[in-house]
DNA sequence: GGTATAATTCCATATCTATGGAACACTTTT
DNA sequence: AAAAGTGTTCCATAGATATGGAATTATACC
């Protein structure tokens, strides 16, 4: 990941309305979430929340998909996890057990431990 | 970590010259590095990267120490673990073994894994 | 086609943020 | 105690961002 996509979407969480939005989304999971519901949870009005949407859409954070009349967002995991390593990569000069900033990811651990 | 104090993290990182500035020094390490040679390194006028210095520092994203006349600044790794926490946490509701956003934490696996 | 529902775009305004020269403050050296 | 070195504070200005009512677009239902 580049500075200025990091940048980005750093800039698109760093909105109070915008995180919270966001950890909504967090915690509904896989499922996501339809606009007019999250404009009900959060009481946001409409306008207001579509352009915190498309904030966190086009930082990469979140992912859109239309279902009918209504479009549900969901967190788009992928990009919040390469914003988290693109904070802390490198954190350990090259000694993870060292290391006290990142943490391993999944794919180097044995699936017994998850 | 509350929600505010998460959007001062994040509203301290979003922007270039303070993300890269936190960028050197999470490869810095725990050494950190003085503000004279972060302003040679970065390029940024001493009065321009002393706000930015402040901003991160406030935001709980970096410490500062001084050693004679210079003044030292490292990562503040509890801060910046403490914000990660926040972003994913309640990411798999309840269920770990699917979770695909969060990492697991270093005091929950087998040293000999680290 | 006509109506209802769901969400976005337009846009003016109020607010917040970044920049860096000049002046100031703190520490060490001689 | 003066000079040099290292950083911070002050402050005016340029630029970026958030808000929400009104208008618009897109889809579904009768």
């Amino acid at each position: 990941m580049e500075i200025e996509e990091a940048s980005n979407a750093l800039s698109a969480l760093a909105q109070i309305s915008r995180l919270e939005l966001f950890r909504l989304l967090v915690e509904a999971g896989e499922e996501g979430m339809p606009a007019g519901q999250i404009s009900t949870e959060l009481n946001i009005p409409k306008p207001t929340l579509s352009f915190h949407l498309k904030e966190l859409s086009s930082a990469g954070m979140i992912i859109s998909q239309r279902h009918g009349r209504s479009i549900t967002y969901k967190i788009d995991v992928d990009g919040v996890r390469d914003l988290m390593d693109f904070l802390t990569q490198d954190c350990c000069q090259g000694r993870p057990e060292l290391c006290n900033l990142a943490r391993p990811s999944f794919d180097s651990l044995p699936t017994n431990l998850l």
